[in-house]
DNA sequence: AACTAGTTCAACCGCGTCGCT
DNA sequence: CAGCGACGCGGTTGAACTAGT
């Protein structure tokens, strides 16, 4: 599927080949030496083949210098490694391909050199294109991105794998955790936090089932966190819906439909009232949820969350904007039939709040450690895996947040027995995020900052602690005050628009629950964006 | 046959990291 | 430790192609 061919490339290779010497010059990599640009022609591949077996890789730059290629070393590196390298495999994606390349990105995100690497003989390129291929159109059917066998074996897969790791690293002693491990995210710098939000209550005069339509929330250029926007079919092609569902079907094992996530749901959630297959239980039952009830528009959590900036290395470290772009596509639904089996999966409906609209210049922080890192909150650190491990990572997190911001002790203990795992009663009603998990998803575990307020945890405006009890941006732009020690979930979450409104919801909720103990020095990304 | 919208894929671009000096 | 170059990665773009109308 992925590759509609060979020959459509061959026959584009031709067409290039022969249009040689109108390539364009110039370009980044040196553009005072008037590299060429585009498309390589056979003469350039055989020059670059040439030199390559001869010298083998590396050194890319030498090659342009050495072998007369008007070619950047960036350049001729790509051409190599994507095209040329002779182990290279060619042609479509096998059946067992895609699902390792889905069950791959369910893990480690969108990082496609690393899947790249357990694929031999694909590259990454060839991996993020088939990718973003097969995204667009599962969205643009409103189906679920990972079959639910995928989500079941990530799930365990890392379960296991993470504790495992944890116990080793650790040595099984919990006080001295592997910060690597611990999923330490907390927002942070409320103070900032709160100017950065402050502008939200501009957000509140939009209805909440409106917002979502408005311009810059389903503009392109904001698909990036929530609300990407494909644009609607507009014509519904009966062959390409096919083709969608087989995908889903075959390449999952699984149907993916109606109820995309019900063996996930009998795995881990089945003693919990509301299908919760990433522990992301909804404060609603799905069956309260109209999810109907945004004009029509589906819940708008991005389940996908975040695996780029979930995950744990520097890309990680991006603004959240653009770290969430691929990965949170248009989640577009056409039928009730589909909502209602993403609602199993993204339980919220609440209008969410564009990171983008926040500022594009937060930062992620790390937090400061907790008191006593919950084991199992450790095992699911979204720092250490993807998305589906983010999303367990914040529903525990959430989860915690219930506990009192007094009882510091209780906060691994809580978290440990609130697993998604466990079929431990959570009374979600009252307790957990209804915005979601799914929504700000693992973004909202995550500190915000702007990149003036500087990553320095020894900022006031840094300190969890002081804001627990603090303000709380209303709805209206008001603040009201939050006691201290009162659950900081019961703000009125049901309401979108209180979720639209509320900075408080990345900031003090967040912060008020897992702030504990000292704040560290350890950023996730430097006000550069990470370096 | 012409037009249009959607898909695919190669290549580019910007940025982060690493290693050397 | 700063500066620099090389390299690698992930996101984006744009042209060719395909399929539907």
């Amino acid at each position: 599927m992925p590759n509609g061919g060979e020959e459509k490339r061959k026959t584009k290779t031709r067409r290039e080949s022969s249009g040689d010497e109108d390539g364009n010059i110039a370009g980044k990599c040196d553009a005072a030496s008037a590299l060429k640009k585009g498309p390589w022609t056979s003469a350039e591949d055989a020059i670059l083949m040439e030199y390559v077996t001869t010298h083998g890789e590396g050194n890319w730059n030498a090659v342009q210098r050495h072998s007369g290629l008007s070619r950047c070393g960036k350049s001729c590196r790509l051409r190599w490694a994507n095209h040329l390298r002779p182990d290279l495999k060619k042609g479509a994606f096998s059946p067992e391909e895609e699902g390792l390349i889905i069950e791959l990105h369910a893990k480690m995100g969108n990082k496609w050199a690393r899947m790249a690497a357990e694929l031999p003989g694909r590259t990454d390129n060839e991996i993020k294109n088939y990718w973003n291929t097969r995204i667009k159109r599962l969205l643009r059917a409103g189906l679920p991105i990972y079959p639910p066998d995928v989500c079941s074996k990530v799930l365990e897969g890392n379960y296991e794998t993470q504790c495992m790791d944890r116990n080793e690293t650790t040595g099984g002693d919990p006080v001295q955790k592997d910060h690597r491990e611990i999923p330490e995210l907390v927002f942070k710098n409320f103070k900032i936090n709160r100017g950065v939000l402050s502008y939200l209550p501009n957000l509140l005069d939009v209805p909440g089932s409106n917002i979502l339509k408005q311009d810059g929330f389903g503009s392109s250029n904001n698909y990036g966190f929530m609300l990407p926007t494909l644009p609607p079919p507009k014509r519904i092609r009966t062959a390409t819906e096919d083709s969608i569902f087989r995908d889903v079907v075959d390449v999952g094992g699984v149907i993916g439909l109606p109820t995309p996530f019900s063996q996930l749901t009998t795995d881990y959630a089945a003693s919990e009232r509301t299908p919760d297959p990433f522990g992301l239980s909804s404060p609603y039952d799905s069956s309260d949820v109209n999810f109907t009830s945004y004009d029509g528009q589906p819940p708008l959590a991005a389940l996908s969350g975040s695996h780029a900036f979930l995950n744990d290395d520097s890309s990680s470290s991006e603004p959240i904007s653009g770290a969430m772009k691929l990965e949170l596509p248009s989640l577009q639904y056409t039928d009730t039939h589909q909502l209602d089996s993403w609602a199993a999966m993204t339980p919220t409906a609440s209008p969410l709040l564009p990171v983008e609209s926040v500022d594009t210049n937060t930062l992620i922080q790390s937090p400061p450690p907790m008191t006593e890192p919950p084991q199992s909150l450790g095992c699911l650190s979204p720092r250490s895996s993807g998305l589906l491990e983010a999303v367990l990572y914040e529903s525990l997190t959430l989860t915690n947040m219930n506990c009192s911001a007094n009882d510091q002790a209780s906060v691994a203990v809580s978290m440990e027995h609130q697993l998604p795992y466990n079929s431990r009663k959570r009374d979600w009603g009252m307790q957990a995020d209804p915005i979601s998990p799914l929504g700000h998803s693992a973004a909202s575990v995550f500190s915000v900052c702007t990149p003036m307020s500087g990553s320095s945890s020894d900022e006031p405006g840094c300190e969890m602690k002081q804001e627990m009890g603090s303000q709380v941006s209303s709805p209206y732009g008001e603040e009201k005050q939050t006691p201290a020690g009162t659950d900081c979930m019961q703000i009125e979450f049901s309401r979108p628009d209180v979720l639209l409104g509320s900075g408080s919801y990345f900031g003090l909720s967040y912060g008020g629950c897992l702030e504990k103990g000292e704040p560290t020095a350890t950023t996730q990304t430097d006000a550069a964006g990470g370096g």
